[in-house]
RNA sequence: GCCCGAGUGGCGGAAUAGGUAGACGCACAGGACUUAAAAUCCUGCGGGUGUUAAAACCCGUGCCGGUUCAAGUCCGGCCUCGGGCACCA
């Protein structure tokens, strides 16, 4: 049987009779949805194999079962190494990304994925980024877009922003070169406002709860005291504290050295130099550098300048410290050395007093152990009106007096920061924006959009880290919307991030050309049911796109605030030696080999069967083998169809159990099991002496969403419409269970024997044969019965003494 | 340092709600078929004691405790590996 004709013969009838092309309209819609991947040079991963045949099980099982499922596929074709390449060889990326779609197009067809291709579309479509660029107008035009001076890695060799990923360790990852931090002006969207209401949707979502934690993490909610402090001569800054209970154990606060905040005091400083150097000192290190634990507590003293605890009016002298990071909070804190392991250490460094207020919590004579006085009751000491009360308490004591004084108020504080939405690169989508000398920046008209990226061959970015577009000057050179005087477009472009965040939804309307999808549509699909991707995106990407969304509900643009309903996660396909596939560890698999090897089905067989779907699993070409025995075993059993119809008694049960199985396996990730099911199906099978066309037939249903190819073809070799336009099997419940079965009978918790039971039989008569049992009586000889235990169904289990 | 995940045979893994641990597959070994090989089929396959062969028994799900008639599964405390991170005050 020649498998390569097969495949093509039945994607060729998917293809002419439209099997998976999805309409707007009728009962049970169902959208599921596998991340778009980014297609790069080296085409389709192995490790795609296994998520987009995942869930195209699922569609297309559901689409048996009577769902309307809508499962597209698209291309997030924005990125860096479109660029790399289109910088090295002077041809425009849309060139390469067209040849990778191409390719990968091509290899997820010859899979057999049932995607609606006539929902396709790429990020780099200029009718779908024009709908990226009309949403961030809106941002701007809500307030939620705006410009800010941010930091930058920057290397000053390449002379080009880096990302974290390429400054690790604080060099250039491509020359080496010290990275150091430069201030730009960047494009922000106001997504720290959406903090409270991106962490109360999650209960609008049906989200794995570690995907839940993911989030919640990121978001990175702490409830605490915001507390004013004077500073002696005048002035006075604010910090944010979860443990004001410590308010008496405070001996110095510490600044952010990159804060606002110690550039305002600056002309009162008397170790100017100092103060400066080492503001200097922290622009050279990344975030990472500095969060990194155990780099030593560096910093100085701001000398000239102290502060006054509001609480007791105590002077305390204020530090700088680079653990203090200008981004979070306030950019400054209040530091008890003798509670808190950091200010600990950094008291240490810099022979500062430690007052102990929590009785038994003091870290120094702790010898560092990790210290939680929350919840144990602990009273305070040293804190005057307060001593004696416990933790809790004075939490709330303090609070309250500190608020009557008007020094303090309760605020939530959160990590997750505003998204720096500006790129200095060319493969983006451009940013609408214009900068007019006399208007400022002016939004683009709405209905200029798309605004298209140029067609150059010169991609590199500017001496400056300007965008690769600062250089097209015939570009640039625009006139304002507002004044119609000569202005200048804005040169950045977009983030990765920005495409994906709302693709979801261009799938439910993909071809309108008046706005980026419909009421109708999105109404008619709801949420996306089922999301699947990497763990990876399941923080970042997923919070984005559910910001995004938020968004547009808010100004009504979108029906849900939430969109997506479910999200879960899979494993990565590991090479053969239990390490990530890379090119220089040799261990890479290309899908296109073994589907021309063995074919498209056992390939699929295997991804599935590998292990757990949601962890690693590694490769392993011998199990492949396995599958393709299975298939072929399969091929094989139509030798034994006779006529007939109907079940046969003995497969009766079976069958009807395997129909639950593997429905309920494809419909929770159970995938593994479900191909073991129906292994365990083939090997009855082959025990009988003929199977009956019903028989057959229902195997190769089951087993059709996971090898859609051969199944077809040989359930039309005997006879039957194609399965893609069947039913799916259904079982009866009853028809599942056993009439005999084979229980445990345990003395003492230890398996002695077995016996053979009746569905439904008495406890007492399942009692008298466990009894009767020859091991087990062994073992009750001369001893007494304290009790049985009989699980009808599952086992016995006698306690002697 | 913090957060998440995972540790089960030679290997990938299974065990729905605490109920016969190792389903299913791979690898390996022995046998059948064959001139031979491949393919296919049959048998065995956690470790140990034991037996002519069985039977039977003991140990066994990273480690140490606990709960329970019963623990891979629940609880407490560790260890190791993988992934993530923004010292989050």
């Amino acid at each position: 049987m020649n498998f390569k004709e097969i495949e093509k013969k039945w994607q060729k009838y998917w293809e002419e009779h439209k099997t998976f092309e999805t309409k707007n309209e009728g009962a049970n819609p169902y959208y599921i949805l596998v991340e778009f991947p980014y297609p790069s040079g080296s085409g389709l991963h192995v490790g795609h194999v296994r998520s987009y045949t995942a869930n195209d099980a699922m569609a297309r099982m559901m689409r048996m079962q009577g769902y309307n499922v809508l499962f597209p596929m698209g291309w997030d074709a924005f990125g860096a190494p479109a660029e790399q390449y289109a910088i090295k060889n002077h041809i425009h990326p849309k060139e390469a990304v067209k040849e990778n779609i191409k390719t990968f197009k091509g290899q997820m067809q010859d899979l057999g994925y049932s995607f609606d291709w006539s929902r396709e579309f790429s990020t780099t479509d200029p009718e779908y980024y024009k709908w990226t660029q009309w949403q961030f107008l809106q941002f701007y035009k809500h307030g939620m877009a705006y410009k800010d001076t941010i930091p930058v890695n920057w290397c000053p060799t390449c002379k080009s922003v880096l990302s974290n990923e390429d400054s690790q360790g604080g060099v250039c990852e491509r020359c080496g070169t010290a990275v150091i931090q430069k201030e730009k002006s960047q494009w922000m969207l106001r997504m720290s406002d959406y903090s409270e209401s991106l962490l109360e949707g999650l209960n609008n979502t049906n989200f794995a709860e570690r995907v839940k934690l993911g989030q919640i993490n990121w978001i990175g909610k702490s409830t605490g005291v915001e507390m004013d402090v004077e500073i002696v001569g005048g002035g006075k800054f604010s910090i944010f504290t979860t443990c004001i209970e410590t308010i008496y154990g405070i001996t110095f606060f510490v600044l952010a050295p990159d804060g606002k905040l110690i550039q305002e005091l600056l002309p009162r400083v008397e170790n100017k130099e100092e103060v400066l150097a080492y503001i200097e000192e922290t622009k050279k290190k990344s975030n990472m550098d500095r969060t990194e634990l155990n780099k030593g507590k560096t910093g100085c003293r701001i000398k000239g300048l102290e502060a006054i605890n509001p609480i007791n009016g105590k002077h305390v002298p204020i530090f700088l410290g680079d653990f203090v990071l200008g981004s979070y909070g306030t950019g400054a804190v209040m530091a008890v050395p003798a509670h808190d392991e950091r200010d600990y250490e950094y008291a240490k460094v810099h022979h500062l007093e430690v007052i102990e207020v929590i009785e038994g919590g003091d870290i120094s004579t702790h010898a560092f152990e990790k210290h939680d006085y929350l919840g144990k009751n602990c009273k305070l000491i040293n804190s005057e009106e307060f001593s004696g009360l416990i933790v809790e308490d004075a939490k709330e004591k303090i609070t309250e007096k500190l608020e009557k004084m008007g020094v303090a108020r309760r605020v939530n504080n959160y990590k997750m920061r505003d998204w720096i939405f500006s790129r200095q690169r060319f493969w983006g989508e451009p940013i609408p924006m214009i900068e007019c000398p006399k208007c400022g920046w002016v939004p683009m008209n709405e209905e200029d959009l798309p605004l298209v990226l140029p067609d150059v061959t010169e991609y590199e970015p500017t001496d400056n880290g300007e965008s690769p577009l600062a250089k097209i000057t015939d570009w640039v050179n625009c006139t304002c919307p507002k004044c119609g005087g000569p202005a200048k477009r804005e040169t950045d472009t977009m983030p990765q991030w920005a495409g994906s965040s709302w693709y979801f939804l261009r799938y439910m309307d993909p071809h309108n050309t008046s706005e980026f999808a419909s009421q109708d549509a999105m109404n008619y699909w709801g949420k996306v049911d089922w999301y699947n991707g990497g763990m990876e995106h399941t923080a970042r990407h997923l919070l984005y796109a559910r910001f995004w969304v938020q968004f547009l509900h808010n100004i009504g643009l979108v029906p849900k605030s939430e969109m997506i309903w479910t999200r879960v996660s899979h494993g990565m396909v590991l090479g053969s030696n239990n390490e990530k596939m890379s090119k220089s560890k040799g261990n890479v698999i290309n899908p296109d080999d073994i589907v021309k090897e063995y074919g498209a089905d056992t390939l699929r067989v295997y991804e599935l069967f590998m292990g757990d779907y949601e962890q690693d699993a590694p490769w392993s070409t011998d199990s492949l083998r396995g599958c393709k025995r299975f298939i072929d075993k399969v091929i094989r059993l139509k030798e034994k169809v006779k006529e007939g119809s109907g079940y046969q008694k003995e497969n009766e049960t079976l069958i009807h159990k395997s129909i639950k199985k593997v429905e309920n396996d494809l419909r929770s990730m159970g995938y593994n099991t479900a191909v073991s099911t129906l292994m365990i199906l083939v090997n009855k099978y082959e025990d009988c002496a003929h199977i009956t066309k019903d028989e057959y037939h229902v195997l190769l249903t089951l087993l059709n969403p996971i090898a859609p190819h051969i199944t077809e073809e040989l359930n039309e070799q005997i006879g039957f419409k194609p399965i893609c336009e069947s039913p799916w099997p259904t079982y009866e419940e009853e028809k599942t269970i056993e009439d005999e079965k084979t229980i445990a009978v345990q003395v003492n918790g230890k398996v002695r024997g077995t016996i053979l039971i009746a569905s439904g039989e008495s406890e007492e008569s399942i009692k008298d044969k466990a009894l009767k049992e020859e091991n087990v009586k062994k073992f009750l000889d001369e001893k007494e019965i304290v009790k049985t235990i009989v699980v009808p169904n599952k086992i016995v289990n006698i306690v002697v003494k």
